[in-house]
DNA sequence: GAGTTTGAAACT
DNA sequence: CAGTTTCAAACTC
């Protein structure tokens, strides 16, 4: 099973890859209850996560063990305790169940069973749950890749996928080779891949407090190395690939405590990579409830797809038990094997997560009500392309955070508090779309009011998903915002803004939130096309020129259609046009190129020198001025750089102007109120300037008197009015009311 | 600000 | 896949 698309998971951030808690085990039949005993040296894994402190992280390997499937570990004087980890090898199931399951649970699977794929895939499992806590992954056998038999499991290079649950409180850097080390010691292969899928439960005092899970790494079970992975993830696409023949499998987590619970989801790249999550809390002594997402959550573009569940491309499935089990309607976007969905709870959250360095987005899905909802599966759209795959989504508070589009320029913002409940638009448990994300998603101030749970307001009309640009994300995370290092239950306020105020890919908070994205102008293509830039962004227009919009939330079935439209006609619409590459470097490239005819590739026109780089062998442009020797592109680069000095140089000179006009206001400011020195408008009033004239004019008359000639009473009446001048600054800085005596 | 140019997207 | 049309941004005046 592909929980996480290793390509993806290489680019995780260290915070989510980390896994201190790493459960190894080799290939544990499900039928040696030695092998699985070998594989669990330690019984106490605390799993240190986010925010939490645990001074000496433990491996928790009794999951996998089918004699002893109790694990217990004590996390800030919580004692928990996983169940077993029982596999149903006919469908593929890891199931995680604590010894002291909940009456709901499963009793039908013998627990302590380790779970090992056919196609030689392994799901390492660690769990460090709650009593009752049953954890079920699900293994689809797409995985049948040639060669990956079961049998050949342990002959051929095996990917591991470590699934950790636990009370981990902080996510420390751990690198990979140290679980692969551990691994070691209860692994007799030691030529694996491994990929850690960390599903961290945080412990908390209360019981009550919300549980964190966080699935981070994936098992590629074609076995590609690391290197492979990352150019696929370049490419962006996802495509799910599961085989007619190959049955779903689905992870199911089921928390026995009613708590949120997030979850990170890596997204899926390579075809069947798929993400399959999940989580369901349950109240204490309640039945158990379980969801089932079918969840494939893959990074076409910049989007999270989820693989319809269908009866010829088996769905890779997110499940979270849930009584009764219920189908969930699906929306096929990208082909007919894809669905692009993003289920989500009755009442549900979307909040974006921010990874410093990650260049993911990651998008938690909460449930609004903090309270349990026992058999409160919500209302389910039947599709029937799912009717056999059953999917009840947990009413519970769930949260799961999902990385959605690569965080070329990631966005910060500043996360308002998350209010334990938030507003729900909607009353329908219905799958939601998580659209085309935004490479620079741009907060929309008019949807900042949004409140948790936004994401899932009405108008969505029978389309049980939710196009949802992750710029709307993080406009909601404005509203609600979870931090992967939260601690237990929604963060206080200020630990969020501490958390989100953290530079992030050189981006202050203030400066990629204040970005502004420019408006669109469209008439015709009802911001529903790709000439849209918003649309072609993944974006909602938020304060546009566009006419007849339906790039919005109230035309959520017109926008769904039209991004399947779109990804109809290309699958990889929404995928980043330029390479992934550092900026000048060759590898950035536009995808496709440019076919400019007139511009020269010169001009904003062609959108490779929009983008700022260099015309490539892609591009099909005539009479391309736009490479590296051009002469033109040199002259153009020099006046534009010439031009931004320029820029630079009267920006630098306004802001000195500024200063000195600002200083020179600072320094006379005291001079006014004190009297002294005032400034000549302070003390030259209109009866100063009349007893002056007056003076003058008396002057004036003392000439003619004396009949002097005018040449002699011009300079008199100038010595009288030097004498005034000089009566009225020595007068200024005495009195308020300087006197002019002639 | 109106009109033109341009090239990507959409369409046939 | 190629040619044409549509569209909105870029550009010019």
């Amino acid at each position: 099973m592909d929980v996480v698309s290793p390509e993806l998971n290489i680019l995780l951030p260290d915070e989510i890859m980390d896994t201190e808690a790493i459960v190894m085990d080799d290939d544990p039949p499900a039928e040696s209850p030695a092998a699985s005993g070998q594989s669990q040296p330690s019984d106490d894994a605390p799993i240190p996560m986010e925010t939490d402190v645990l001074a000496v992280p433990e491996i928790v390997t009794s999951t996998l063990t089918s004699t002893t499937p109790k694990t217990t570990t004590s996390l800030g004087g919580v004692s928990l305790t996983s169940g077993g980890l029982q596999k149903l090898s006919a469908n593929h199931q890891i199931i995680l169940n604590k010894v002291a399951s909940s009456p709901g649970a499963d009793t039908t699977r013998s627990p302590g069973t380790t779970t090992i794929t056919p196609g030689g895939q392994k799901f390492m499992v660690t769990a460090i749950g709650k009593s009752g806590q049953s954890i079920v992954l699900q293994l689809p056998h797409t995985g049948s890749k040639p060669g990956s038999g079961q049998g050949e499991a342990k002959a051929n290079p095996q990917h591991f996928k470590v699934l950790t649950i636990g009370g981990r409180t902080d996510l420390k850097p751990v690198m990979v080779g140290q679980a692969v080390s551990s691994a070691s010691q209860i692994s007799t292969l030691q030529a694996q891949q491994l990929k850690t899928v960390q599903i961290a439960k945080k412990t908390q005092v209360s019981s009550a407090g919300p549980i964190k899970f966080i699935i981070t790494k994936a098992v590629n079970n074609k076995g590609l190395t690391a290197q492979t992975s990352v150019s696929n993830v370049i490419t962006g696409r996802v495509l799910s690939t599961s085989s007619p023949v190959t049955p779903p499998r689905t992870i199911t987590l089921s928390e026995t405590l009613s708590s949120n619970s997030k979850i990170a989801i890596s997204p899926l790249k390579s075809p069947s990579k798929l993400t399959m999550v999940s989580v369901a809390s349950q109240v204490p002594n309640s039945p158990q409830k379980s969801v089932s997402l079918p969840l494939n959550m893959a990074h076409l573009g910049q989007q999270i797809l989820v693989q319809q569940s269908t009866a010829t491309s088996p769905a890779k499935v997110v499940s979270i038990n849930h009584q009764p089990m219920k189908p969930v309607q699906t929306v096929t976007v990208g082909g007919p094997q894809f669905k692009t969905i993003f289920p989500l709870s009755t009442s549900s959250n979307v909040q974006q997560i921010q990874v410093p360095g990650s260049r993911f987005h990651y998008v938690r899905l909460v449930t609004a009500t903090t309270g349990s909802s026992t058999g409160q599966a919500g209302s389910h759209c039947t599709n029937s392309s799912m009717t056999a795959k059953p999917m009840v989504v947990n009413t519970a508070q769930v949260r799961m955070s999902v990385p959605i589009i690569p965080a070329q320029t990631m966005k910060q913002v500043v996360p308002k508090p998350l209010t334990s409940s938030g507003q729900v638009l909607t009353t329908q448990t219905q799958q939601r779309l998580i659209m085309p994300a935004t490479p620079l998603p741009q907060i929309q101030p008019n949807l900042t009011n949004l409140p948790p749970g936004t994401m899932l307001a009405p108008g969505s009309g029978n389309m049980g998903y939710t196009v949802l640009p992750a710029h709307y994300v993080t406009q909601l995370q404005q509203s609600a915002y979870v931090t992967l290092a939260s601690s237990s239950g929604f963060p206080t306020p200020t630990g969020i803004q501490t958390q989100a105020r953290l530079p992030l890919n050189g981006l202050s908070t203030s400066d990629a939130a204040s970005r502004p994205r420019k408006p669109c102008n469209c008439n015709k293509s009802q911001c529903l096309k790709l000439y849209c830039d918003c649309f072609a962004n993944g974006e909602f227009c938020q304060s546009c020129n566009c006419t007849n919009c339906f790039n919005n939330l109230e035309h959520e079935t017109e926008r769904a259609k039209a991004i399947k439209a779109c990804l109809d006609r290309n699958p990889e619409a929404f995928k980043p046009k330029i390479g992934k590459g550092k900026e000048g470097e060759s590898d950035r490239r536009h995808s496709k190129g440019c076919n400019c005819k007139r511009s020269g590739c010169l001009k904003n026109y062609c959108e490779c020198y929009e983008a700022k780089i260099m015309c490539s062998s892609t591009c099909k442009c005539v009479g391309c001025k736009n490479f590296e020797e051009s002469p033109e592109r040199k002259t153009l680069m020099h006046l534009a750089d010439a031009a931004e000095v320029r820029v630079q140089q009267q920006t630098a000179a306004k802001t000195k102007l500024s200063s000195q006009i600002s200083d020179l206001f600072t320094r006379t400011t005291p001079a006014i109120t004190s009297g002294g020195g005032r400034m000549p408008f302070t003390f030259v009033t209109k009866e100063v300037a009349e007893a002056t004239c007056e003076c003058l004019l008396e002057q004036a008359e003392q000439a003619e008197l004396i009949q002097q000639p005018q040449a002699t009473a011009e300079r008199m009446i100038l010595e009288e009015f030097g004498r005034c001048l000089m009566r009225i600054i020595s007068s200024a800085g005495k009195t308020d009311c300087p006197s002019i005596n002639c």
